[in-house]
DNA sequence: GTGGTCTAGACCACC
DNA sequence: GTGGTCTAGACCACG
């Protein structure tokens, strides 16, 4: 039954996701304007509000800046950004390890599965 | 109200997982057997049908033997339990390095965080 | 309550195999769409979950898709549809011979009286 | 009460149908004495009279013959069991012949199924 | 006791 | 609208 059910994670919180992954991938660089509430919302299919609200995330998070009138931007501090690389790369890492853990591999077995899964997908390149 | 979001994921698949990972792990040996769907149903508080339903997924994985009237049992290949956790392992590997891909880490960094939170994690015993 | 059961073999196989037989007659084509699983219960006279088991049977049997919110399709894999079509001969074939061998027919008496029944059925037309 | 209820044909015809190939395969021959009444059902977990209605049967079926106080017989008429044998090869073969019929196989596919069976069954010897 | 099937009716996610 | 999941409770076959 090929359901996806990728997960029931708010979508606003998905969004957040998915714009944290571009300023830390370098996809938006510090500086660099986001999309405007309206052309996100048409874009992602959803409501205005709803990108209200992820706009207003990253900015708690400091890694947006409102600027009212001009639009968001991505903040200027990298340091912000490195620290938010981080915290996710140890987050997703923390999680990944708990459950290769309570499945009962070993760290090698571990390592040398991603290294194949390495190789395999640059194969596909 | 109060909804938790941990995962959408349908019930009786999440049990298919959690029964998958106590025979990868060999808390349940082959030939074994499991707990009987109304037993399971009370333990897991959730309805028979839906118990029967993981334990009718387990057989078609070919991990589970049923026999009428006397219960569902860990197959006795073990050979099928081994390839099992192979998949197992790679998939979840796969969905690891996909997340961190997208997030532009490179392996060393991926394989660098790893070897440190498992550090950590052997610290803490 | 008027329950039938006429043969003991579950309706929901029952279904499928009825099903199965509609696609490699070619009643129902590559891409052809299914019956919707509460038409085609109102239609069999049984209760929606049944339908759901049978078209849940067809995917698993790689002979059906099902599209979410659209409905569910015959494969467009006519490989598929050939493969089934072999199986489900030799199946009826197999069942057909061992109860003839037990009634301790030979080879020769079983196909001279097939070209028989045949010629005769024909004759009908 | 051990019943089987396999098929729902009902259980003397079932048994009509056990008697009748046993003496068209010769396992019986013409003039055999049948199991007394009683341990017949004994032997079949069944009630007396249900044997009592299948020697009935067999008797009105030409193919048995009823010796007040002596038992129940094979019948001596070779020619009545040659007959039987024709009629169940033509019904058998009849109703196989329809259901491939209805799932669309040719005269061709039949026969060269049947063949490619009848080999195998022959290599398991 | 075991698992297997089926119904009735609910609610959800997707399009 | 589509199919997918889950519950509650019934009845069955098997041992």
């Amino acid at each position: 039954m090929g359901n996806d059910y990728e997960s029931s994670r708010p979508i606003y919180l998905q969004l957040v996701d998915k714009m944290s992954f571009r300023m830390i991938r370098g996809d938006l660089k510090p500086g660099d304007k986001l999309p405007s509430v309206r052309d996100m919302a048409v874009d992602s299919g959803v409501n205005p509000n709803t990108i209200q609200r992820v706009y207003a995330e990253l900015e708690r998070m400091d890694i947006a800046e409102v600027k009212r009138g001009q639009g968001t931007f991505v903040t200027q501090d990298e340091e912000k950004l490195l620290q938010l690389r981080e915290e996710l790369k140890q987050r997703q890492i923390q999680s990944f390890m708990k459950e290769m853990n309570d499945m009962g591999f070993t760290l090698d077995e571990i390592i040398n599965g991603i290294k194949l899964e390495f190789d395999n997908e640059k194969g596909r390149d």
